[in-house]
DNA sequence: GTGAAAGCGCTAACAA
DNA sequence: TTGTTAGCGCTTTCAC
């Protein structure tokens, strides 16, 4: 069923049914009635490719998923970030189209998406510090948000991220209050965004306490469990073992656990762990992480966010940036429970 | 720059670059070079939705992801599945939409994309026993392959699934041959079609060696890390531990073998653990599972297979239905060396 | 081997 | 308030 068998049946003109549905105002009330009865009894949802060529709008956004070789994780933050997103596009009409490519043509798919028209913008994940996205989708004029930051672009874009510096910095002092003296940082790879800030939090916090840093305890890696594994053993064997861990994702947090409990220790006497709720988040929503629900939701609401953000820019046209930072409860890690003195 | 642009400043007609282009065989050699040549020079890509109205075609494949209140995990797999399939599309010049819907709504997901010609054919993810999509995807004509399969459904249809019984089964007699006599089995949730066939490929194992079932030995759940250790605590505490494990997803395996630990126990000596290998090839691609990367590959290439099956019915038009029974090898799980005697 | 013209299904300027 | 008409960018008959 089309628009044009659509008015046909109704013995209206396809304007005034397209008017009626789209509700413009012109149209009266009892023909929109009919119009809309019509259109509900037949099932008819317009060609949204005609619809969009005729408008000039693809209706849809793009999200570029870079894969790379040594990089194959795919995070699991981002079906939950997805998913969020979504729910806005889908009340908004728009479509989600995803590209995976390998990063080494990262820079066509984008060039591609421009050109053939297939999206009207496009968030980008996973910024690095210096992400040569942003120049890419500035020059190509194609509206975008970013979700986190790019230290190192200086020109002015849109982004939504959570203030990583200050929720490590809090994550590392509540250490320090419970009387934690050698404390390990189990970082993401140093080239995202993200884990310079969280690197940065957990420094700042340090050196405010007095504390210079130890590079022993401190690494950074693909977040997997046996990452986590292996960095909590090496620290924990080695000439100078901490008695807390900040970790950067929930996965890696499992592996620290998973060392902290082959090594013999009590996990919440002999030794702390805090690590970020938005990763602490997919532990479970019973039993570990109380506010599981809570925290969980923020990931799915980033991507709510981000895409209302992108669907406002590109529907009013102007290219006001908007920059959001998020500040993000710091839960509970899995033990902050105090140690017994401060050292061991 | 769009067609008419690039054929003007050819001195062309609309026609002749448009079959130059899409290697049609009237055009002469010479009129075809100088017409890629500025295709090139200019950065030309045809719309896609121009395109895509003129020849009927959608160029998509839609992805539904349903996400319901109880059950907020989305898979893992799904990630990679997604790359593989991904792959395949890009090559194939076409889009992936992806669209994530709470799972009440989900048949009015199909009915839109469907009616909205947003995509030319779906994949369905995590089928059920009885799934009504598959119904409802033939009533609308869409073009489906399904990611596993749903036994309940009697139709025919596109499936590519792995033989979940088949290597339950094997994993299972595995720990039979180590001499394991207690074995549990900690499963997905019981409506997924997968976890009913690898419950039945344990089962059938358990009954060939002359063992009935012990219901306290099987769990089913969402696969978390906690489900895995509570799952896990659960059996071992309790009046008769089972020595061996038989786990449906690399995530649980984690909880699992953090309840073995937690209970003094010593994995590989006390206990031993096989998990499937397309769920532990995501625990990482160093030292903890030696065949990561080819059975990590195992699920991108399912995702590359069903997408080349689609495209393939779509583009012949035929309903002809391909059916796939991919069998995988059984990794080492865990830990899988002989355990001291038959009881403990 | 090349081009003119119609049409895919919709929206939007202009008329009435 | 409704209808007529042109056109979005491409493909595809049909004619040359």
């Amino acid at each position: 069923m089309n628009l044009r068998e659509l008015a046909e049946n109704l013995g209206l003109s396809q304007t005034t049914v397209s008017r009626a549905l789209n509700g413009y105002p012109e149209v009266s009330e009892t023909t929109r009635r009919r119009v809309r009865a019509a259109a509900e009894r037949f099932n008819y949802r317009p060609n949204l490719r005609a619809r969009s060529l005729a408008i000039g709008r693809a209706m849809a956004i793009g999200h570029v998923i870079p894969i790379s070789k040594k990089h194959e994780m795919v995070n699991p933050i981002f079906a939950d970030f997805i998913a969020g997103a979504g729910e806005t596009y889908s009340r908004n009409g728009f479509d989600m189209v995803l590209s995976v490519v390998s990063d080494d043509n990262e820079t066509r798919a984008y060039r591609d998406m421009a050109a053939k028209g297939s999206v009207d913008g496009v968030i980008v994940h996973g910024p690095r510090r210096n992400d040569s996205r942003i120049r890419l989708l500035k020059e190509l004029g194609l509206p975008f948000v970013v979700h986190g930051r790019a230290s190192g672009e200086t020109t002015c874009y849109s982004w939504l991220d959570i203030n990583n510096t200050r929720s490590f910095d809090r994550a590392t002092q509540l250490l320090l209050d419970l009387g934690h003296r050698r404390i390990a940082l189990v970082n993401g790879l140093e080239e995202m965004d993200f884990a310079r800030r969280r690197r940065k939090g957990f420094l700042q916090a340090l050196a405010r306490a007095g504390f210079s840093p130890d590079s022993d305890l401190m690494r950074s890696g693909e977040m997997t469990e046996p990452y986590g594994f292996r960095a909590g053993m090496e620290m924990l064997t080695g000439s100078s073992p901490p008695t807390g861990f900040v970790v950067s994702s929930y996965i890696s947090t499992l592996g620290v656990r998973r060392a902290i409990e082959t090594s013999g220790l009590d996990l919440g006497r002999d030794v702390s762990v805090v690590t970020h709720d938005d990763d602490l988040s997919y532990l479970s929503n019973d039993g570990d992480v109380p506010v599981f629900t809570a925290t969980r939701s923020s990931v799915r609401a980033a991507g709510r966010r981000c895409a209302e953000i992108l669907l406002a820019q590109i529907q009013s046209g102007d290219g006001v940036p908007v920059q959001e930072l998020w500040e993000t409860e710091l839960t509970l890690g899995l033990s902050t429970g105090p140690r017994n003195g401060a050292e061991r």
